[in-house]
This record gives C-alpha cells, sequence and structure tokens, in this order.
DNA sequence: TGCTTAATGTTCATGTTTGAACTATTATGT
DNA sequence: ACATAATAGTTCAAACATGAACATTAAGCA
C-alpha cells in the first residue's frame, strides 16, 4: 500500500482548513500594520477589547480568554498599564487576584483601534453573504467547542 | 453621537470572524501538542509540507508561502537541515539562491506528522457538511485574496 | 485548629519571530 | 562595459511567547 495515496491535499476538509488558516494569518498580519499608528499591537488590542466587555476581570481569566498563559498576561499588562490605559488593583476578599479595568484613556484608544478593526473585518467578510458569515461562525465555534475536550 | 453605537460586537461579521479567529487558534495550539511526540512545530510541518508540495522551492519562496521574513527562513532550516530532513543546495545558474528539497528521512517524518494532522482537521471540519466546508474554504481563500491588496 | 492541596500572579531561562543592516550576486539602463 | 538597482540569503538585537519553578494566599478537610 502506498502511504501517499490520500494524501491531505486531495482531502477537502484539509485544503479548505488551510485556507482558513491562510486567511486568519493575513488578516492578523493587515491589522498590525493598522494598528501601527495606534502603537497598539493585536495582542494588546485583544487585551483592551476584553477588559472593556468584562471589566474587573482578573489576570487568569483574562488569560483563559485570550488562550494564552499567564505568564504572558504579566509580561503584557505592565506595558499598557504605564501608558495609563488600564488599572490593576487588588481584589479585597482575595487578596490574590488582581482586578483589571480599562481608565478612560484606554477606552478612548479602544474605541480608535476598533474602527480600524472593524473597517479591516468588514472588508474581509463583505465577501460572504450575511447566511453564509453566521454560518462560518457557527462552524468556527463548534470547532473551538469540539477541541476544548481533545 | 455616541461613540459606543455600533460596537463591533453587535457587528455579526465582527463576532463571527472573531469566531474564527479563535477556532484557529485553537487548532494550532492543538496541533503543536500532538505533534510534540515527533519534535516538531507546527511552523516545521509547514516548512517540510511545502518542500514536498514544491520541490526546489528557494527560500524566499518559502518565506512569501509561509507569509513571513526571509529571516525567519534561514533560523528555521539550519535545525531541519541538521536532523537530516532536508537539503539545501546552491543554484548553478543562479548563485544567490538556495534550492531546498526533501531527504527521504524528511518524507518519512512528513508523512507521519501529516497523519497527525489529518486527523485533528478531520475532527474539527467533520462538523460541517462538505457543502459547508468546500463554502467556508472558498469565502477564506477570498478573504485572503482581498486583503493581499490592502 | 492545623495540615495539605489548589489557585493567583511573578520570575526566569529558553526558544521564536521580526525587521533593519549587511554581503554577495544578478539585472537594468546608459 | 559600467554604474546603478534589485534580489537572495545571513546576521544581529530586540520583542514576544512559553512553561517550569516559585511566593503568597485561599480552600478543603482531618
Amino acid at each position: 500500500m502506498n502511504i501517499k495515496q490520500d494524501l491531505p491535499w486531495d482531502n477537502p476538509r484539509f485544503r479548505n482548513w488551510v485556507a482558513v488558516a491562510r486567511a486568519c494569518h493575513v488578516v492578523e498580519r493587515t491589522l498590525a500594520v493598522k494598528l501601527a499608528p495606534l502603537d497598539l499591537k493585536p495582542a494588546q488590542l485583544d487585551v483592551l477589547m476584553n477588559l472593556y466587555r468584562h471589566p474587573g476581570m482578573s489576570q487568569h481569566d483574562l488569560a483563559r480568554r485570550l488562550l494564552v498563559g499567564r505568564s504572558n498576561i504579566t509580561m503584557l499588562l505592565p506595558q499598557l498599564e504605564a501608558r495609563g490605559l488600564l488599572r490593576r488593583e487588588g481584589d479585597e476578599k482575595d487578596k490574590r487576584v488582581l482586578r483589571l479595568t480599562l481608565t478612560e484613556a484606554g477606552e478612548a484608544l479602544l474605541m480608535q483601534a476598533l474602527k480600524v478593526h472593524m473597517a479591516l473585518i468588514e472588508k474581509a467578510m463583505s465577501q460572504s453573504t450575511p447566511e453564509q458569515c453566521d454560518m462560518i461562525g457557527e462552524q468556527m465555534r463548534r470547532i473551538a467547542e469540539v477541541l476544548k475536550t481533545a
């Protein structure tokens, strides 16, 4: 038997996933370029977005949401805190955790960055009909769900 | 006017793209774990895959295909070459370029790694019907295309 | 109460990615 | 032919992510 039979490139699922990965890579890269004028990296924008939606988050929660290690957060936050974009305040009840909140400056910068991000995503996703777009989101959420237990 | 009106999270395109990005992240992370026994990282697998499909590629071409800087390739290849997975041979006609080809060992390892990769993608994409899967791939290829000129 | 275990955040060493400056080679234009 | 541009690859320093080991605090339980 030939090990090369049924190579991944002949497999639609594989080929299509490669396209997903490439699209993600391109979008991420483009976003980095467009955010540069704001002196903000995609990873930092992710932090701001999450703090906006979930004020008072702990660093641990933030790390889990961003799918990165806790130490990554520890290295990431001081820069943003030094720029006055967020606050880190110790929790009264649990002295281990630090509660994170955006400052006004942080919110303001976030709004600017969101305009950039939105414009990019609009451009990318405007290729699809609303139905296609929702379907894509639906499938992707399932993938994340399925792999959480793998 | 309120700057917070029409926030990205109320926008289907944005929400759905976030799902795409998360799914990519999860798949990448999972792949890294599953490839660990082969002592191979996702980035290295990408190299092997591209060399398999396009033998004799130059480093520059490889970098462009992987959406990565040239210096990245320079740092990446020696490890693989030292493991005997690929060869780098100077081009006869253009003495600047190095032609890259997989060795037998490289091909053998690639085949093993592809089994792992395939299994993961199968698991992820089996959530979708073939039609949905193709549609997703189609949209993603368009996104990559559209953003190339942005 | 005390002792063990778990959770939060930090530190540190390691490995990766990046972009700018550099060398060597080839293409282009006069 | 010669000077200038462009290209392929490398080097290097800086930024970044990661995981293991650690300190501090909290929770579970005898």
